[in-house]
DNA sequence: CTCATCGCAGAAAGCGCTTGCTGTCACCCG
DNA sequence: CGGGTGACAGCAAGCGCTTTCTGCGATGAG
């Protein structure tokens, strides 16, 4: 029914050896000979069996990606970037792999689910994307199991996620914090003293670094952070939204509002507008991560630009071995401060 | 080295056959053992070689989902919801799927790749979506390749994609014709009767369908279509920018601009704002997608809203089994309007 | 002219799992 | 109490490919 090998080793009048041969073009195998397999190849119509060629080759050209969610843009950015790097149709990159997308949807034991699947697959390398939930327990099960991979020689890649030390992972990691550091100080510079923050969830190592390194900001310039300025929600524009009317609800006079990214801002900006106030008029904005719509909204959004599809792109070579790992397997991905209409001096 | 299904089956005192059973679960095995298994299974931290089972098996659990963009939210949103579907640690729909998100960038090539790779895997299913090349020698070429699939026994389903009759895949098509007619008469209906027409790349069938249906439209009402009010692009923001500058200069009388997607108008949002003109007190300006950033657009897009996580899931769904496939094969997913801000009656 | 060498092709032993078929008990019914 | 009937468990034959090792003819050196 289906065209094996064998098949194609009858009609080339070879054996199987050869013909395997010819296709991996790791062997010396005399042109009359190949050209006689690919015809038959040809023929046939022939489709190698993926399976048995990674059962027989104990490796297989899959190669793992795992994403918070693929129907965001941060995510879809990255996976896109290194997706082009890791070979496919779409790069020449020697060898054609597949690219298998992960969505985690943020959940922990899916996470490793995901792993545990790619590790029985055989993948050839895994790039986790994503965020790190602070809880102990998970991150030791987690750790386990990418030392687990990396030992049976899958090559595991962190992309804009924190390094996880004793597990042969590369990391390639954000600087959140720096970067939420330099925005908060941007709008101090500007004039802004009461800043109100809407945080990612709780509980989770971006939201952490980035809340930090804002009042890291705040604290350089000698501004005591009020709690009642620091709201916690989900990282999308709905949570934004709502965040930004409970902000406004605590305290009425803050000048400026950061939000944990872009999705969240474009919240905030809906919310102020809806309460009547103008941006940055009466209330300046700002973002963080620099996505495609963050230039498109009105005003155009000042945030932090994370250079994600570079990231995606040079985890996805790391993860090919196409790219020598950084020193010590840890390197730290700055941001870019980029200032656009959505912050202006205070009002009054 | 690695633990294999003997190693499981020597310490839980049974045989291989029993291991593979308790773990498929399809077949009687007595309490006792398989408890005795499955510590086994845990003792060892035994993971399933994906491979090898898929070879004994003769069917695998990879699921593939073509787009053209993993980036671009409207591929993203299909993709998540048809991932939910399909299965994988998320959606508890019976054995965990690993669902592979293949990049085509829009190219035929790749696209015949992915689906020869795909085929290689020995894939359970494939969900195809993005648009169709009209070209000839490539439709053939898919229908083969696609007709191929589906006699392996892969289930082919074609999300928001025009049917390929004779393949046996099943089309759940958007009626983008239909769409883009009752979105031009919208505007007609608020007293346009210039309007620009921004269109996606030429020689492909989403960009003639919006095209036809816009063009229907205004036949409805007796309007005489203009060729130099319309002008090709990209579907993307920069393209929009372009092609609303140069649909200007050939008529700054144009009282509405259609845009053949969502990017696209904010593109043109963007160009018309930059030559002084305000939405839609000068200028009324459309989409098409109803992707999430375009409600938030200022002022928010008129636009015609696709269902596409619910066309994305039913996709899923009918990828696994799940749900019957419509009648004949193919159905047709209308669009809605969204009336919004970004459309008004014409000035003067 | 002989023997080592080289270049290429084939034989065959798996890779780790699934599954049809064949037992082997234990149990129940007559 | 015997044979029929189930409920499980095991045997063993592959699934289709890769790869080591062996074989063989031709070539070049001595």
């Amino acid at each position: 029914m289906t065209v094996t090998l064998a098949d194609v080793a009858a009609r080339a009048q070879v054996s199987p050896a050869t013909v395997s041969r010819v296709l991996n073009g790791n062997y010396p195998v005399a042109a009359s000979t190949r050209e006689r397999v690919l015809k038959a190849v040809d023929e046939l119509d022939y489709v190698l069996n993926g399976p048995a060629s990674a059962l027989a080759a104990a490796t297989s050209d899959l190669v793992g990606i795992l994403v918070n969610d693929i129907a965001d843009p941060f995510f879809g950015i990255m996976a896109s970037a290194i997706q082009s790097e890791i070979g496919g149709p779409g790069g020449r990159a020697g060898g054609e792999r597949l690219a298998v997308v992960c969505n985690t949807g943020g959940s922990p034991e899916r996470e490793l689910t995901y792993l545990t699947l790619l590790q029985r697959q055989r993948a050839a390398a895994v790039v986790l994307t994503g965020g790190v939930v602070e809880d102990a327990a998970h991150r030791a099960a987690m750790d386990a199991k990418l030392r687990k991979l990396t030992e049976a020689g899958t090559r595991v890649v962190l992309c804009g996620r924190p390094p996880a030390p004793g597990t042969g992972a590369v990391a390639l990691a954000f600087d959140n914090r720096g970067g939420a550091q330099e925005l908060t100080e941007h709008l101090i510079g500007l004039g802004h003293r009461r800043i109100g923050y809407v945080a990612g969830p709780e509980g989770q190592m971006t939201t952490r670094h980035r809340l930090e390194g804002h009042r890291a900001g705040l604290a350089a310039h000698g501004i005591a952070a009020d709690p009642r300025w620091v709201v916690h929600g989900r990282y999308d524009r709905q949570a934004g939204y709502e965040a930004a009317l409970e902000l406004l609800r605590r305290d009425a006079s803050l000048t400026a509002v950061v939000a944990a990214n872009d999705s969240v801002a474009l919240g905030v900006c809906a919310a102020l507008r809806d309460s009547g106030l103008g941006i940055p008029g009466d209330v300046s904005v700002a973002g963080f991560d620099d996505l495609p719509f963050s230039v498109d909204a009105v005003p155009a959004l000042t945030t932090v630009r994370l250079p994600l599809a570079e990231a995606g792109a040079r985890a996805g070579r790391i993860a090919m071995g196409r790219e020598e790992a950084p020193p010590g397997g840890i390197a730290s991905v700055r941001g870019e401060l980029m200032v656009r209409g959505s912050s202006g001096v205070p009002r009054g």
